[in-house]
DNA sequence: TGACCGAAGTTAGCATCTCTCACATGATAT
DNA sequence: ATATCATGTGAGAGATGCTAACTTCGGTCA
């Protein structure tokens, strides 16, 4: 709902969005706490040390965040919508309805995960957010929704097939934890080295393959 | 290393472990704060507050450990045994070398994150404390050991074996990706019901079928 | 135009938390 | 019996989360 076109439409649009004080500093708190999240872990961000960053005092992110949890679940949103937005052009990528573009969908979200761990690892640690929180759990369900629509089309089944929901929530769940277990143990824990792309073909065969068969 | 049997054998062994002024603070401590990471989730918990529950001042938790991440460390370290000996007992309820075996495993797993979920989610979440503590890290080698065991005695290969390898860290990412999202999404993200056991034991089935065949 | 209003930011301050230091206590060893 | 060292206590410094009261500025409307 917020940060949305000036709704003064008319008024002098130079320097666009510095509209108050200090500019949008929405943005750029939830900028700064990414930063640090990703930097010193979920746990090592302080809201005191975010408006430092941005160059404000130490009171004034509750002008635009009730609580601490509510800046982080703002990292949060902002990051889901990103994750959704790749996961998306993953599947893009390749022919409708292809294993590929399944593939790529898993591919995408490793690939997220390994690019920024503290922030992967934060969406993922929001307990007490989640129930206050609708729109995060929409969110969600709309990532969800992108490996449901990529099986979906390949199996040539309607999305709100059970099957596909089964098919595609396994395939989520080995994704997510060939994710976790990789930002977790860079230091090898099994003696057989994993190359991504090859292991999610693999895994998205098999799990497919197996649902056009029985 | 500590809490031994008492060294001093012979003296009067009433009241066991009551050796000093406390008994031992060191287990309550980590127990106070087990209990608080899975009221208030990993981070809604402080020092002071364990502290407060074990009856002692804020300053004692600090002659056994020394920081609030080691701690921490502390809980889940001793989880971690837990859920070895939980995956080893799920193991051992079935024939060796059995489908069953490795299902077992893996439903153990499981079991633990449901049962547990804020502590399960602590020991995942131990990002800064990981390359400090060597014994994490060897404690989570040997769960991943427990897999890896139950896949070679299904597949009759040997341990290290490099596709025994592989099997086993697909079986565990499979498992370890539903057990988060299990505990993240209670709110169904499907419409297709999971049972874990027939879950486990398809799963099991699909990733160490298609090694024999292949 | 100019007085009002409310959003966005500031300083001051309380309660709490982490962690340290000096001190007290008591079990154990000599 | 006494020294010693691990274990506990109390006080306190520094940082943090969050609130309250005040200031400043942009936009609205008589």
């Amino acid at each position: 709902m917020p940060d949305e076109a000036p709704s003064t439409a008319h008024a002098h649009r130079v320097t666009p969005k510095v509209s108050y004080h200090h500019g949008d500093l929405r943005a750029q708190l939830i900028a700064a706490v990414r930063e640090l999240v990703e930097t010193y872990g979920p746990d090592g961000f302080s809201v005191a040390e975010a408006a430092r960053r941005a160059g404000v005092s130490s009171a004034a992110p509750y002008k635009h965040f009730k609580d601490r949890p509510e800046i982080l679940r703002g990292v949060v949103s902002e990051a889901m919508d990103r994750l959704r937005a790749a996961m998306e052009a993953g599947a893009a990528a390749h022919p409708v309805g292809s294993l590929e573009a399944v593939a790529a969908v898993g591919q995408a979200y490793v690939d997220f995960a390994r690019a920024e761990p503290g922030v992967f690892r934060l969406v993922f640690s929001l307990t007490e957010g989640h129930e206050n929180a609708p729109d995060l759990l929409t969110k969600g369900a709309r990532c969800f929704g992108v490996v449901v629509h990529a099986v979906a089309a390949c199996l040539d089944l309607p999305p709100d097939n059970p099957d596909v929901q089964r098919r595609a929530y396994m395939l989520w769940s080995f994704v997510h934890g060939h994710s976790f277990l990789h930002i977790d143990m860079k230091t090898k824990v099994t003696t057989a080295e994993i190359d991504d792309w090859d292991y999610l073909l693999g895994i998205s065969h098999a799990v497919l393959a197996s649902a056009a068969r029985s």
